[in-house]
DNA sequence: TTTCTTAGTGTACAAATGACACTAAGTAAA
DNA sequence: TTTACTTAGTGTCATTTGTACACTAAGAAA
């Protein structure tokens, strides 16, 4: 099946893909097509959605076709953050089993460029496709063991939203077009692991710029209804590459003094 | 000469290797061995330090193993930063007729996965080996157009560093294990590209904890005499990979409020 | 002894941080 | 219709950090 592509058999992308709902942080995940002798254990065949690249194509190119091929998510923005290159990382006698089922060149050593990136889960329909049998979303919390180093590489890309949300305003791609800022404050509270005080959160949200105002506020709730909030894209994309000082207090973990 | 090796076909590691000598930030490459139909135009061949990966070798000890081939540094801490996989990246001509007569496979897509390091330039010695004829030094702004993709894989590596060093103590890395206050300051400057205010930097850096003053002093130059510090190491590993704050004043580029 | 060069220091004002507790506005239940 | 419940929303004070800015100190060389 592979043949007709093209693919090259050394490189694939795999990609981390975050999403947010019902306050909880999720992974999205893609069950493996499952083959004849691996019929009994479905939890064991839970993967990043990732394949390899095609032998002319470039590698964020891949990124994007792939998550689009297994998931049928598209437009989404994704961020390279690291390589995996352990020779090891393709030889579990459980990955090689499945390997055969489905690749040319199933005993190639595969080096994988990763990527991730943040969207509304709320908003977003999920038609898997090709060797994924289903698409999921799995709580950060839940993540059970996964394929080859899938388990690492989502560790490392979980570290690292953790760092670049405090240093880009981020976040804001996890959320539906309007949002409140106790919404936004559970969000970082999230991914970030631990509480945060409301009136610092607001202050520093509203002074960094990237939120403004909307007209409108929540209605229906049975409490005191709250603003919406919009994000500023345009001041966001102002920024280019840069880092902004988006730090949050208590932060023992990433930022000392 | 390759075949033997057993090289994969695509996959490489390049290393951009920084040095600090003479108050210049430098570049680290190599010259690639002079061939039959190039031996003209010799500057139109400096190239990163970098090579295909062996079939069964992890990124990080390829990545070693090549700069070690190829400039005879050893013991180099490398940090993995993007990688680069425009197909287009080697297509160019005049990389092409050196991808034949030094590679078994001269067509082939190759993807590369880049690292940087800094190293003190002045107590470091190049031995260049196998198909580098050289190993030189290159002033940052002095840097010509390099081989493949080599010149934007150096920009990439720059704005990397000036956005880790201040978030990390990387900048020690660079200078001998005693230097000057002034010395670290001028380093600071030559990578960020802009002066610094004294008073400010001294404060910062101090409070930091990153360095202890020594007992000696300069000796023999002809003015007051500089304190030597040292770079607090242990700190420096409590730290793990978090990220600190050491940003420094006027950085309209890079940090924004 | 003078000159030259680089080292080294302090202050004042502005801004950001961090800790902390109550009132406001709505719905639902009694 | 009153009360209870829930979440929204707000301000202050003490401390730390950031920033701008200019002079004296120590040594070698002339």
């Amino acid at each position: 099946m592979s043949g007709i592509k093209n693919l090259n058999p050394h490189v694939s992308v795999d990609c981390v893909i975050f999403g947010y709902e019902n306050q909880q942080l999720k992974l999205l995940l893609i069950r493996r097509t499952l083959h004849q002798t691996i019929q009994d254990a479905p939890d064991r065949f839970l993967a990043l959605p990732g394949d390899l690249v095609l032998e002319d194509e470039d590698l964020n190119e891949a990124a994007k076709r792939v998550l689009k091929e297994l998931t049928g998510l598209d437009n989404v923005f994704l961020e390279q953050f690291a390589a995996f290159g352990a020779p090891e990382r393709v030889k579990k006698e459980k990955d090689r089993q499945w390997l055969r089922s489905v690749r040319e060149n199933p005993e190639a050593r595969v080096i994988t460029v990763a990527y991730y990136s943040l969207i509304d889960a709320a908003a977003c329909i999920l038609q898997p496709g090709s060797f994924s049998a289903q698409a999921v979303w799995v709580p950060i919390r839940e993540v059970p063991e996964l394929a080859f180093d899938h388990n690492e590489i989502f560790e490392n890309a979980l570290d690292e939203l953790k760092r670049k949300i405090q240093l880009r305003p981020i976040g804001f791609e996890l959320l539906p077009d309007k949002f409140t800022l106790s919404e936004l404050q559970s969000l970082y509270e999230a991914i970030l692991g631990r509480d945060l005080d409301k009136r610092n959160f607001r202050r520093k949200m509203l002074r960094s710029g990237f939120v403004t105002p909307l007209e409108e506020k929540q209605q229906g709730v049975a409490n005191k209804p709250a603003q919406f909030y919009q994000f500023n894209r345009q001041k966001y994309e102002e920024l280019g590459g840069a880092y902004v000082n988006l730090r949050l207090e208590g932060d023992d973990d990433y930022f000392l003094n």
